[in-house]
DNA sequence: CGGTATCCCATTTGATACTG
DNA sequence: CAGTATCAAATGGGATACCG
């Protein structure tokens, strides 16, 4: 059987990019899991993460309708995040991952290791 | 309660760069879901991908322990990937993302539609 | 507090041409 | 057939400083 070659339509994941692959926007998701949180809040546990590219990381979540932003008109000010339900509909896929994570990321590494020294494209080592 | 600092181990699915993100490498999975392909029948499907990013994203996968590359010293020469078990434990999470997508793509993509005019970082309109 | 504004770098991806 | 080689573009992410 040979492969379709319209396996993959022009709406894939990868074509359209829904930014979940990216490096901050899954941390993101679960860090508001437990409900609304605020800029500062978030940036505790996303250690390394610049202000710049938290906010860029909330803007594209709320374009995408995954989050929603609220700005408290107060002194000092008071900005909110909270999941929407097609945010949290991503909950069980991060899971997902973090589980295979947790399951395979040993083996993976192992099998990364293994490949350090040998570079041979060559046909297969007797 | 607040978000607790160490949420995001060292090790987090973030930190080490595991390849399932990236451009092609689920593609590439599911294509392999049937059994073994060459080189050639994997660029049917992936219509856009050049031969150079193909042989980069397998020879990662290989690193990583995801496919296996069997070079059979024929003339024309003939090379041919398969899954090994740790790659073939990703079908369910790429399965999940597509199925996600085929639930909720639209919803998104009315989202990012309708937050197309307005930009204003404003306090929420009335 | 919740951001912006600049500038910069690394990685990823791609176009094109060529080869054992 | 299954790649390499070379070059260029795009994207993402980060460092640092400043602002209402």
């Amino acid at each position: 059987m040979s492969l379709d070659p319209d396996m993959f339509p022009s709406y894939c994941p990868s074509s359209v990019p829904v930014r979940i692959g990216d490096k901050w926007t899954g941390m993101v998701i679960r860090c508001l899991e437990g409900g609304p949180r605020r800029f500062g809040e978030l940036r505790v546990p996303l250690r390394r993460v610049t202000p710049k590219v938290l906010t860029e990381t909330l803007r594209a979540m709320e374009r995408d309708g995954l989050v929603t932003r609220t700005a408290h008109d107060e002194n000092p000010p008071r900005v909110v995040y909270e999941l929407t339900g097609l945010g949290r509909g991503l909950l069980p896929l991060i899971d997902a991952v973090g589980t295979w994570c947790e399951n395979n990321l040993d083996a993976l590494l192992r099998a990364r290791e293994r490949h350090q020294g040998l570079r041979p494209t060559a046909p297969a080592m007797q």
